[in-house]
RNA sequence: CGGGCCGUAGCGCAGUCUGGUAGCGCGAAUGGUUUGGGACCAUUAGGUCGCCGGUUCGAAUCCGGCCGGCCCGACCA
């Protein structure tokens, strides 16, 4: 290809709406440009970054017998209805939704669970056409809140989603495992600096879910990993060893303090010398969200820790939570907030604690009343015994649950997540097939994505420097260009036309910059663009010398033609 | 949806406070001179100052409403 043919405009300064270094970058090199928020154009020399990536993903999954299919962008209602999706997802805003000329609902597909499990459903009707395992490469549209950092986060963006159909949990994991060694293979040929983390599997529900996370600092997911254990989860779902606190010691009996004004863990600590954060036990009144009520709900944590609210939402199986206002508060307790507490809580409020608090005695707590709290609470007899689960936020510095070794935080751009599904979407729309014994079954499912226009995001999130982009060797636009400096004279001409052909023959994949730019130009264009490998014809041609430049590193030498294929091949890595 | 900020030429911005002929840089076009780090000179084109309404002799500028965009938060198969 020669880069006069391609449109190709680069900007000499950053787009004001850019903010972290990969839309910065993708968009000063043209690369990407904006149509409306969250919906980008990708540019010629980015779709074939696309159209690469696509290919590897391809590729590996074909490896593992998955099968590449074309569902439609468009949705009936009545697919979405049958899932049980449709109400939530127009709740929530995130879906496009659109009516046909007859006034039927249909929406621009956000995810496909629905549209494949009614196809595969409608071809297979026995357990001897299983395991099956389809996937698309596609656009999807997801009218985000707040759509941003350019590709990370569109309203259309380019995904794979593929879904494992299989008879039993057994033929699951043999599928999710296949789907698991295909991510690390993708991401690998990528060169992509990722770590597997344990995931919250969310409200779509299931068994197993991992997520597959570019370390790059602008990630928008935070990651507790220890080097140690090998152990590494997304925050929403990581525990830790609990941090030590003192014990309450013998039970004593309940007393109850003036403390007005005092709100906070901090304040009280203060207030009452000797009690630490660790003897406490906060209260927090959230307002929960279920399909068809909402409710307070009173959560109680050790002084010291925090809640994670993934995990109460889990707890709850709700849809969500949020902290309730101070009016909710003052409502449901009577009290300011900064005063709640498990003593003298109405019995209609449910109360859940942390694990933190199971068998602690004389604990610190609110009762409800503005300006009081109360000493030596014990849970069971100074109040209800509270229902514990694990609701605790771990936090960087604790303890690796495997090692014990403190844990490190990062932040990552989830490129990937891999899920168990189970039945849960085949028995909602009665997919099934046939077992061995005649009886219908539901389909046991798993389902996998990658976010196709995201990786490559990511990739120059993780790869780039003061000049420009610095492309992965495998998703590069092209592996190399040659580059004429002067394209009107003969010999540079000639020169570049010969290495250009010499290299196309040994299989590279190389662009020929014949344009007519400045020399300069030139160079600050393909920095930008950042080509792995570039080769400069300029006024050495004559004596057959060039330059070589090696964009990782900004790497230069110079050296004869005849060298250049061997330089080059090496170079890529061949 | 809450908080903050921004809409002026293709891009980046000044001008708005204090109302009075719409500017700068980059980019684009034409001609010429150039050709090793985004060249130089000359000439030119390009804007109903986001939209609607109000105040005023007069509005990019003041007031009100709406639309669009960015950042923080909540949210996120």
């Amino acid at each position: 290809m020669r880069l006069s043919q391609i449109l190709i405009s680069t900007l000499r300064e950053d787009p004001a709406d850019a903010e972290i270094p990969s839309h910065k970058l993708l968009a000063r090199a043209g690369l990407v440009v904006k149509i409306a928020a969250g919906v980008y154009t990708f540019a010629p020399l980015m779709w074939r970054v696309v159209k690469k990536f696509a290919q590897i993903v391809r590729e590996e999954l074909d490896r593992e017998g998955a099968n590449e299919v074309m569902l439609p962008i468009i949705h009936p209602k009545e697919l979405w209805v049958s899932s049980g999706r449709w109400d939530r997802y127009v709740t929530d805003g995130i879906m496009f939704t659109l009516k046909d000329r007859k006034g039927s609902e249909m929406c621009l597909g956000p995810t496909h669970e629905e549209v494949m499990t009614a196809y595969v459903n409608a071809q297979v009707n026995s357990y001897k056409q299983l395991p099956v395992n389809c996937y698309q490469i596609q656009d999807k549209f997801r009218d985000e809140i707040r759509p941003r950092f350019g590709l990370m986060r569109g309203r259309e963006f380019i995904m794979m989603d593929a879904y494992s159909f299989d008879a039993d949990p057994k033929g699951l994991d043999v599928a999710y495992q296949k789907m698991h060694s295909a991510y690390c293979r993708i991401f690998d040929r990528c060169g992509l600096q990722y770590t597997v983390v344990q995931a919250d599997s969310g409200a779509i529900g299931g068994a197993g879910s991992e997520e597959f996370m570019v370390i790059a600092d602008s990630g928008e997911d935070a990651i507790l990993h220890c080097k140690e254990s090998g152990y590494a989860a997304n925050v929403e779902k990581a525990t830790s060893r609990l941090p030590d606190a003192p014990p309450g010691g013998d039970v004593r009996p309940l007393s109850k303090h003036s403390t007005p004004d005092v709100r906070t863990v901090a304040q009280l600590e203060a207030f009452f010398p000797g009690w630490v954060a660790g003897r406490m036990a906060k209260t927090l009144l959230y307002k929960a969200t279920w399909k068809d009520k909402d409710e307070v709900v009173a959560v109680m944590m050790r002084g010291d820790l925090e809640i994670n609210e993934v995990k109460l939402v889990n707890a709850l199986d709700c849809l969500a939570v949020r902290l309730c206002t101070d009016e909710e508060i003052q409502a449901t307790t009577g009290a300011e907030t900064g005063f709640a507490g498990p003593v003298g809580l109405r019995e209609q409020v449910r109360l859940l604690a942390d694990e933190s608090l199971r068998g602690r005695t004389n604990l610190l707590t609110g009762c409800n009343q503005s300006g009081y709290h109360c000493l030596d609470v014990n849970l069971g007899r100074d109040c209800r015994m509270p229902s514990f689960h694990d609701l605790r936020l771990a936090r960087a510095g604790e303890g690796c649950p495997i090692s014990g070794k403190p844990l490190q935080l990062a932040r990552g751009i989830e490129v990937g997540h891999i899920f168990k599904l189970g039945i849960k979407y085949s028995k909602a729309m009665g997919a099934t097939f046939m077992d061995q014994g005649g009886k219908p079954v539901p389909f046991v499912m798993g389902c996998y994505g990658i976010g196709v226009s995201r990786t490559p995001a990511a990739a120059v999130e993780q790869s780039f420097d003061e000049k420009g982009i610095v492309w992965p060797v495998a998703i590069a636009p092209f592996e190399c260009v040659v580059a004429m400096l002067d394209p009107k004279r003969p010999e540079q001409q000639a020169l570049a036309e010969k290495l250009y052909a010499e290299l196309q023959a040994a299989g590279v994949d190389v662009c020929l910059d014949d344009r007519a730019l400045s020399p300069g130009a030139k160079f600050k264009d393909n920095e930008l663009l950042g080509f792995p490998v570039q080769v400069f014809v300029g006024r050495k041609a004559a004596e057959g010398g060039v330059e070589f430049l090696v964009r990782k590193g900004m790497v230069k030498s110079e050296c004869a033609a005849g060298e250049v294929k061997a330089k080059v091949l090496a170079a890529l890595g061949r």
